[in-house]
DNA sequence: GATGTAAATGCAAAGCAATTGCATTAAGGT
DNA sequence: ACCTTAATGCAATTGCTTTGCATTTACATC
């Protein structure tokens, strides 16, 4: 691990330690365009540390969500995924024949605001949409 | 149970037996304002036959959902609720000190297909949305 | 109304993602 | 270099959900 990245990722991570493990799990996750679900994640940082396990994974996980880093978003019912935190607010589109996703911006929690009386009241702290369907490759293969 | 029920339901369901327990977990759904999940309603519907068995509830559930007379949500990880099948395109906020579940009309599908060009050729089945924050009982007991 | 058969049920066991207890290791302040 | 305690690895456990199988039962047919 070079020493410039320990630094920029204790920055990120205030009050905890910096292990082998837990930057390896947070490099794994920023290396990967797209998102992961935990078993991903140890299957790749096996690879480099052979002897990680897959409790580590959890546990780091849960903490790097808590502490802002990554999102944990859910596409499927079975397991969770996880994802480098966003700077916009994305959504996802998910093809239901290829499994495909596809990210947009939307500004959601602002429409929800401004044209539904009842989250009027309502202080909006996040959104998450999935938005099933089919992508147009899969469309134009029927 | 009710001719007139019974004769409904089996309109409902073509091709499957109208069984009592599968009835019942209709019925208890159905007058249920509001979302529960498959343990609510194993236990709403043992008071009226105490012996039915969750794996039961389980299998209607999933039953139900196909012939498209419940939906499935996910206000939670742990595990799915379940809600009569919405007449219109509706979504849920989510308080996350109270619990409260707060339904509102809000037309995602047509807005991402306006809006957002990654979503232009994607053909939109099913939309579902979390909106977590706070409701306004909590926020003014602050 | 009685009969046959495939669907549905009840029960216990199994699956599976995720969590946890505990002994061991190691990060990082002193 | 030392010490405290956070973090890890491993195995066992939890909690929701599914499944295998013997039994029951809905309902089409006689």
């Amino acid at each position: 691990m070079k020493r410039k990245t320990i630094e920029d990722t204790r920055k990120a991570l205030p009050g905890l330690r910096i292990t082998d493990q837990r930057a390896l799990i947070l490099d794994v996750i920023r290396k990967q365009k797209g998102h992961m679900d935990a078993d991903e994640v140890y299957q790749r940082a096996r690879k480099q540390q052979p002897r990680i396990s897959l409790s580590t994974v959890y546990r780091n996980l849960q903490t790097l969500k808590k502490m802002g880093l990554i999102d944990e978003v859910h596409f499927s019912e079975e397991h969770h995924h996880y994802e480098v935190k966003a700077s916009s607010e994305h959504h996802h589109l998910i093809c239901q024949r290829c499994g495909r996703i596809i990210e947009f911006d939307f500004p959601l929690a602002r429409l929800i605001k401004q044209s539904a009386p009842e989250a009027a009241d309502f202080e909006i702290t996040g959104t998450e949409t999935r938005v099933l369907g089919y992508c147009s490759e899969c469309r134009s293969k029927d």
